[in-house]
DNA sequence: TATATAATTTAGACAAATCTAAAAATATGT
DNA sequence: ACATATTTTTAGATTTGTCTAAATTATATA
């Protein structure tokens, strides 16, 4: 498989993920920041190949080849971002690009030893669960900083969106994976919430909120 | 720079540091294993950018600029193979393949970190030496084991062919970097040799000998 | 030194991945 | 349900890196 054709495959995935089932051409096209005749090209070429569904104007989806395919890109990204992290010292804003770059490489064998190098990570520095050898995958179950009740508590699990500027934000507030939050107040004006976390109140924007996820924990 | 083109630029390198200075189209069409025609045509895309003296049937060379180039891939390149045996438990026979992809990877940050890592090595698994951040490269002085009298004493310091077939004899008669041998006969008909390494008597052909890079020892 | 041979370059073609512009199919709104 | 807007596809062009076949230049030999 070529670089593009993987990025194409990892794109229909992400997308796949976090909404609809079948994707649109001009989705992909966003995504892929190429033209929408691109992508239509690209389907026809992944679809005979057989790593997508593809009816012309029907959109696509992954075939269980091509959802296979995914999840191994997706754990080839997820487990360089680790090492980079755990063994490079590497911060966790800095990553993905390199990791966009590493996850191409092709050795399964490099793939397996990396894994066990790393003692079998289960989730990447941003909390993103990293697929199994054999395509295992936990989908995340967690929830929305936005959408725990007002009072209740959670520890940070994640990020939804993993760009740089919202992750030196959240270093900036010493927000990190794993702090215990506490939600005081949701302000009525602007959805903002007040919450407690580190032993400092904070204020946080509905769009923060939004994109940060978090496990509720009972008291 | 294209994947492609560090390609030719590192074949350009290595043609040169082996016997001449200006190569011929033929030669890099050889080890690239391309067409003499495609060669020229990336020979002028090359020319054009500055990485190499270029004119028409008169073979090419790297500028400054060239080998500068060629020296930060190939000091990416022996990086990994490092990283690979020491850190992933490879084996020196499995690292080319790998390495070869790898040393495209575009992160100045990473090869830093990565050499930082491993310690900042001086010589990758085959005893070929790192060049330096800076483009600093020691070529090896050293001599090939065909080449040094008989009686004397070596210790092994690199392989000249570095190919998985090679290493692995290598590997079977447990000759590895770092043993001492002694030269006790060379055998008049076909040039083998017989040593002394790891308290065993071997015989080396001709072959064998001018492929092992050695550094004397007084006794 | 003339000519044969070898090396190199040019010309033209192709596949991959992209684009633009136009056409076709689908979706939407009243 | 029909006209319009949107989405998607097609057709044809471009770039990169490659190829084959033919032409050109260099070299080697007689």
């Amino acid at each position: 498989m070529t670089h593009s054709e993987e990025n194409y495959i990892k794109a229909i995935f992400h997308l796949g993920s976090q909404g609809e089932e079948v994707i649109s051409t001009n989705a992909v096209a966003e995504r892929m920041e190429t033209k929408p005749s691109s992508v239509t090209d690209m389907m026809k070429k992944l679809s005979e190949k057989g790593l997508v569904h593809y009816k012309r104007y029907q959109g696509v989806s992954l075939t269980a080849l091509g959802t296979k395919t995914a999840l191994s890109i997706i754990r080839k990204h997820r487990l360089w971002e680790v090492f980079l992290v755990e063994k490079l010292d590497f911060t966790w804003d800095e990553v993905h690009e390199i990791a966009e770059q590493l996850e191409h490489i092709e050795s399964e064998k490099l793939i397996d030893k990396l894994d066990e190098l790393l003692s079998f990570p289960k989730f990447d520095p941003h909390g993103d669960p990293i697929p199994g050898k054999n395509g295992e995958f936990i989908e995340r179950d967690n929830q929305l900083l936005s959408q725990i009740p007002i009072g209740s508590s959670a520890i940070c699990v994640g990020v939804k969106d993993s760009s740089a500027v919202f992750l030196r934000f959240l270093d900036k507030n010493n927000i990190a994976l794993g702090n215990k939050m506490k939600i005081v107040e949701k302000e009525e004006f602007d959805n903002s919430l007040r919450i407690y976390i580190d032993q400092r109140e904070l204020n946080l924007s509905q769009q923060i909120a939004s994109n940060l996820y978090v496990k509720m924990i009972k008291l």
